[in-house]
DNA sequence: AATATAATGTTGCAATTGCAACATTTATTG
DNA sequence: CAATAAATGTTGCAATTGCAACATTATATT
């Protein structure tokens, strides 16, 4: 949240730099299509976007979905020749465009605010690392019990509570732990049965 | 591999910065254990490690190897407070140990190559970053099959190639894809009989 | 407020996948 | 160069999990 604020306060201040530049997108424009080695991190300062996949014969898959806060572009990504990679806007956004080389050159007194936005746009990345390693470490397990009792483990050691609620729809969760939904509800049930857990809509306690 | 080149050239030149360090490990010793919040970075210059994690019952996993070049630390990971990460030599290892404020903060004329190395682990942060997506983008396949067909092009991708020979045992194969190393070989066998592939030992070519 | 759309919840059945248990080949080590 | 350990390869069987198909409840949309 933090992140977001330094960003306010330095557009408030019409604050300009050489290596970045801010652009508004409507409601379904595509806000940029991955390119090999174009090395351009965008950061989305306003709205919720899509990245969206499109293989060689056609067919489109959603792989991530980004909100006020989030970073995106190739970077992330290993570009292939048979696919196309495009975020698209979910509805209107504000999205920051930064080179590659503004996190190891510095511009001087342009932009006294430089290394702000450059410790910022870190924490980001560093953040977006551990969550990639996280989800990583839950999927690897081995039964969908294991892989909802990871997943509840972690979200309780960031709220520090033994209660939380889902971040995510069921039907959203199931397609993060990589599983079936009919499958988890069945899981959810068995856990509640024996003990593991307490349910009502998407509040969990553990015990 | 030009990474490495970098950081060799500067500890030729007795290169020191007051931000970072080196140290030399025997076979067996701890080389670091996760502090949650200390943002240091490592850097494997030498030698290979595991990152091993103790479970609070004393479960113990190996969670990732690393080997000459490979970055490793605890901004990577999510530390709960019920388990321990800790990275062990596997042979005569040589660290460098950066904290994490190097890549943001300058340290005027005392670090000439401060840029270089900087951006040299911020190179090796994407990368690292590229391939966590890719593990993600395998896991979340439904089936056996898919998995390997997704990890096989990947491979022919990155040697350009239709040929290639797997850097891993099968045996570590089939657990970087989370699966049975049995059910992955039988897998691979009908993905032959059915002309998909051609495999002789480590050998595959796509068709 | 009415309707459409999405999310939640449940269950039987099929099948992909994991497991066990083995043989055989290739590496590693004293 | 033995001897041991690790990796590869194979198969039958069990079971976890996915799929289909449905009812019910929330949420959006006009």
């Amino acid at each position: 949240m933090e992140n977001i604020c330094v960003f306010d306060t330095l557009f408030e201040e019409n604050f300009l730099c050489p290596k970045m530049y801010k652009k508004s997108f409507f409601k379904g424009q595509n806000i940029t299509s991955y390119v090999e080695n174009r090395k351009q991190i965008c950061f989305l300062k306003e709205g919720c976007a899509d990245l969206i996949r499109t293989d060689f014969n056609g067919d489109v898959t959603t792989l991530e979905y980004y909100k006020k806060g989030d970073l995106f572009g190739e970077l992330f990504y290993l570009i292939t020749s048979n696919t196309q990679l495009n975020v698209i806007a979910k509805e209107e956004c504000e999205v920051l465009f930064i080179s590659y080389d503004f996190l190891t050159s510095k511009c001087n007194r342009i932009c006294k605010q430089h290394n702000i936005i450059e410790e910022t746009i870190l924490n980001l990345i560093f953040k977006r690392m551990i969550i990639l390693t996280n989800h990583i470490e839950i999927l690897t397990k081995k039964s969908i019990r294991e892989k909802l009792l990871s997943y509840f483990s972690t979200m309780a050691f960031q709220k520090s509570s033994k209660t939380f609620t889902l971040p995510l729809s069921l039907t959203a969760l199931a397609t993060y732990l990589n599983i079936d939904r009919s499958a988890m509800m069945r899981e959810m049930k068995y856990l509640e049965e024996e003990g593991f857990i307490k349910k009502e809509k998407r509040k969990i306690t553990l015990f």
